[in-house]
RNA sequence: GCACCCGUAGCUCAGCUGGAUAGAGUACCUGACUACGAAUCAGGUGGUCGCAUGUUCGAAUCAUGCCGGGUGCGCCA
């Protein structure tokens, strides 16, 4: 109808004549025009049948790789390693990790990179702090088994004891002049908080690995270079004592020119100088088509102007995308950015281990017969699937309400909606291997039912394809559970078992289909599915 | 002050490159287990899509203004 305005004819003659070009197409069974000038078009049942067969021998046309591979650099992750990680950290770590896994089925090649923080300030604090306490060695250990606690004893002393402080800020200086005790703890340290989070990524199935390690302190070779390029190029101005890019473009209060600041007064660094390496890095070492940046959608004026800037000084490769994949802020119940009652952090691995336990009672309540380790598999799976469908079902744009009751619930739209359905279609494809009789290599198309399914698992390479642009993973759980929808009214209305001969094994055949095709969807949202729970 | 994001059912959220009667889940009310698995299914109650104006054959969607909330704006990351 767009087209028809804008051609000035009649919109319903115009349709008409599309319809006429239509004709002969062996996908449409027939088309009308409707209203003041829609198409509907009608598939034709036997071919919908042909492609949903097709599928059943080769589960690789689920997904059609992209015609153009890419390198796609993702940045996602990023933890802060002075602290443990805590929900704030659930979003952009899980988020991130179903775009990889999108990426990689469409056949880009993906290069994970988890920036983690692990320079500046906080460190010297974290030291001074260590350093007090390293005469004993055991105490030391204990201390740093409860990260989230040191971190508050360290900040503590740093507020209240000046000598505290000017120790802390004097470690920093040393740490970045490379002073071999002060690396060492600093190692110490940051090994330690490593394994926290590697114990985390191991939780949420995370395909993090130390090999995808790029952090902040890599970069810190390349700081003085950076400022050297950016004086050159004559985008340096000196402001109150700080090098700073002044672009037009951005403007701070009272309209005053906002600079990016490269180097401090101090002579220090910024984590705006840290991003500015790590473009150049990502665009001509890693040979990056496209840079991901999954991070907090608080810090998109700061991607706005370290992507500008680095534009300007030619740190980025023309033809290289850089894109900020923001997501929402985490907010309590009452709106505000969340805190606890007590006004603490619920921390990942705490959220999780809940996960599991509320999980295991469901289990044991609905399957006492499963032996242990099977609730066990059933339960650690469930848990931690829901939290992470909870969370990647949510358009990542929005801000985020934390709630333990939506996040940990098993009914409605969740994980065990998507992983029943699954674990349904296995029990009777098991029930009828018993009997020797397998799926079909032949779907028919004769209920509503089976044709409304087949079409949805017909969507299913174009939706990823989308999502490989769009970076939307609520939009494939959304997918998935319309599919697992669908498959629910055909397992009610398309009786397998009673029925025989070829319509029993073509429902079988789509029944097996639609399992392909749910584990296919979860295995992108990072969710492994279980045959039975 | 400026910029970005957001206001959709009691609650949590989809839908937003304009399209047909605005959708789910949850909560609440009915109904369905001698079972292809009830973590399910079928049905019902529940909406001035923040307000207003405009563009259009047609607006939750686009534009402008207003109201309300969040976030960010020079040496933290």
């Amino acid at each position: 109808m767009a087209v028809a305005r804008q051609l000035r004819q009649n919109p319903r003659e115009l349709a008409m004549q599309v319809i006429n070009a239509l004709s002969g197409n062996e996908l449409i069974a027939r088309a009308e025009v409707a209203g003041p000038g829609f198409i509907n078009i009608f598939l034709n049942d036997d071919m919908l049948a042909a492609k949903a067969s097709a599928c059943l021998s080769d589960p690789g046309a689920l997904i059609v790789p992209s015609q153009h591979p890419q390198t796609i650099v993702v940045d996602y992750s990023s933890p802060n390693l002075a602290k443990e990680m805590h929900v704030g950290h659930l979003r952009g770590t899980i988020i991130g990790d179903s775009i990889v896994r999108i990426l990689e089925a469409l056949g880009h090649c993906v290069l994970r990179q988890n920036h983690v923080g692990d320079w500046g300030t906080q460190f010297g604090m974290l030291i001074a702090h260590m350093n007090s306490l390293s005469s004993d060695n055991r105490a030391f250990s204990n201390n740093l088994a409860d990260l989230e606690g040191f971190y508050r004893a360290a900040k503590q002393r740093f507020d209240a004891e000046p000598g505290f402080a000017d120790q802390a800020r004097a470690y920093v200086v040393k740490l970045q002049q490379g002073d071999a005790d002060c690396l060492t703890a600093w190692q110490r340290f940051i090994e330690e908080s490593l394994q926290h989070c590697e114990e985390v990524y191991n939780l949420l199935s995370v395909g993090l690995k130390r090999n995808d390690l790029r952090a902040e302190s890599f970069y810190n070779k390349d700081l003085p270079t950076i400022v050297h390029d950016l004086f050159d190029k004559g985008l340096l101005t000196e402001s109150d004592g700080a090098q700073c890019v002044f672009l037009d473009e951005f403007k701070g209060k009272d309209g005053s020119p906002l600079p990016v600041i490269i180097q401090k007064s101090d002579g220090g660094y910024l984590y705006a100088s840290t991003d500015l390496a790590a473009i150049r890095y990502r665009s001509d070492n890693l040979g990056a088509d496209r840079v991901l940046y999954v991070v907090d959608a608080r810090q998109s004026l700061h991607f706005q102007q370290v992507f500008a800037v680095a534009r300007a000084a030619g740190f980025v490769r023309e033809n290289c995308k850089l894109e900020h994949i923001a997501y929402g802020t985490m907010m309590g119940e009452d709106g505000k950015p969340f805190k606890t009652r007590s006004g603490d952090i619920v921390k990942l691995r705490e959220l999780l281990a809940e996960a599991v336990s509320r999980a295991q009672y469901l289990v044991t309540e609905k399957n006492p017969d499963l032996s242990d380790s099977e609730k066990a598999l059933i339960a650690s799976t469930v848990g931690i699937a829901s939290v992470k469908y909870s969370d990647l079902s949510k358009n990542r744009t929005s801000d985020y309400v934390f709630d333990w009751s939506s996040m940990l619930s098993f009914e409605g739209n969740t994980a065990p909606y998507l992983l029943y359905a699954y674990a349904r279609i296995q029990s009777v494809l098991r029930r009828l291997e018993e009997e020797s009789i397998f799926p079909g290599d032949h779907i028919q198309l004769q209920q509503s039912e089976e044709r409304s399914l087949a079409v949805k698992i017909l969507q299913f390479a174009e939706l990823v394809q989308l999502l490989g642009e769009d970076c939307y993973p609520n939009q494939l759980c959304l997918y998935l559970y319309e599919l697992s929808g669908l498959f629910m009214k055909f397992y009610e209305g398309c009786p397998i078992l009673k029925s025989e001969g070829q319509v029993r094994t073509s429902r079988l055949a789509l029944a097996k289909l639609t399992a392909a095709t749910l584990k296919n969807g979860l295995n992108l949202l990072g969710i492994e599915p279980l045959q039975r729970m």
